[in-house]
DNA sequence: ATTTATTGAATGAATGTTCAGTCAGTATGT
DNA sequence: ACATACTGACTGAACATTCATTCAATAAAT
């Protein structure tokens, strides 16, 4: 899973460089406890299936982090890290039509690299614990903030330019919830592929800015 | 919480009935295991903790349920058929139309006896726990099935009566996915209401189907 | 030689499980 | 009526296990 970055990294960092070799661990060691996360669950996740994981000895993390909450803390910490800037890239590398922007924020939620079973299980597991964890509910939470903001500009924007008569606020919640809705049900398994609940996000999409887009994707017209 | 059905219980039930007290029980240790499940999560749940909560011994779980693992399946097997007895009872009281049907669901999924903080928690918490134990992942899933299907129906029968040019499955399935990210959000906090997250459900409702329903509610019109 | 990374056995706290005993309520015998 | 035996819910201390954490010893790099 992670195994060829190391192999990279060995190949290319190994003799010198203590530096790099220890945030390289760090990022081993983060993987693995996604791996666990992914395999055993929050509640069974522990440090020696963790270090086993990673191939390494059992004090380990607690060398690298301080305790086990830490390493949980700092890995939380880097899939939110991961996302906010893939979904930012994506979102930048549309240009300035807002209609494009929206599709691709969409499309970027259910990205082969971001939307894997091993990440979503992960993620599943944060929010389980998170409403009895502070840390985890700001980290969570901090997701959402500029995510949440960026959808109802979107949406305030289209509905402009489309006449729509929704509410744009309440349109962008309900998106954003839609899609952490298909991320749970991809999580629980039921046969649900990525594709598919790609298609019911499209679905959804087109449904509601009906001016802006069909299921061919996103429609060329300037404005009226 | 079940203080007061204790009590009633009590006055009711105590001097005869053994079997009765015995249900009793049970059911006053599952109440008190979705409260440790909310207030400290899945991880940190302990017998104690419940047994505390209940205001009983130590041993009582065991004695109860053979385990702590039983209790947790038949707490969350306590939630689902009281999820299915409300939507399925909230479906037939809403009469043959189709269109009034869907919005009986949608509206149940908010209801106060339901969307409670504290059910939304205990049902993240096992959310969380789903992927990595198969009677867990059955349990969440099988309350999928029909709920499922039954939207899947009514957008087959809305699209024909309408006109819309949605794929029906895809179209049922964000609408699930969505209403389960609501309950998502609302148990991670963030200020969100459950009358806010309601009416974010109503703006995709009235967006994806705008011959049926209105802000208001539903359109009266038969067909076209 | 010194610093740094790593190991793995030891430790102790937390907690699920067991079980011998307590006690109320109920039936049985006189 | 009264005493006795019995049943079954309930208790709480003892036990066993799991697991995060510590740390002295070791290996590796500079």
């Amino acid at each position: 899973m992670m195994e060829a970055d190391v192999q990279t990294e060995t190949k290319t960092q190994e003799k010198r460089g203590r530096k790099a070799s220890k945030e390289l661990r760090q990022m081993q060691l983060i993987e693995a406890t996604i791996d666990s996360l992914a395999k055993r669950g929050y509640a069974e996740t522990t440090l020696a299936d963790v270090a086993d994981g990673a191939g390494l000895s059992r004090g380990i993390v607690n060398f690298h982090f301080e305790s086990k909450d830490k390493l949980l803390v700092a890995t939380l910490q880097h899939m939110a890290d991961e996302y906010a800037n893939h979904w930012t890239a994506q979102l930048e590398a549309a240009g300035d039509d807002p209609a494009r922007q929206l599709w691709a924020l969409v499309a970027a939620d259910f990205d082969r690299r971001i939307c894997t079973r091993r990440k979503l299980a992960a993620w599943c597991a944060f929010w389980g614990e998170a409403k009895s964890r502070p840390t985890y509910q700001a980290l969570c939470g901090a997701r959402d903030e500029r995510y949440q903001q960026t959808f109802v500009s979107l949406c305030v924007t289209l509905k402009a330019d489309g006449g729509y008569g929704f509410d744009a606020e309440g349109m962008a919640l309900s998106l954003c919830a839609m899609m952490e809705g298909l991320w749970l049900r991809l999580m629980l398994g039921d046969g649900l592929t990525r594709e598919t609940a790609y298609a019911a996000a499209v679905e959804f999409v087109v449904a509601a800015f009906p001016r802006h887009f069909t299921h061919a994707g996103v429609l060329e017209n300037g404005r009226s």
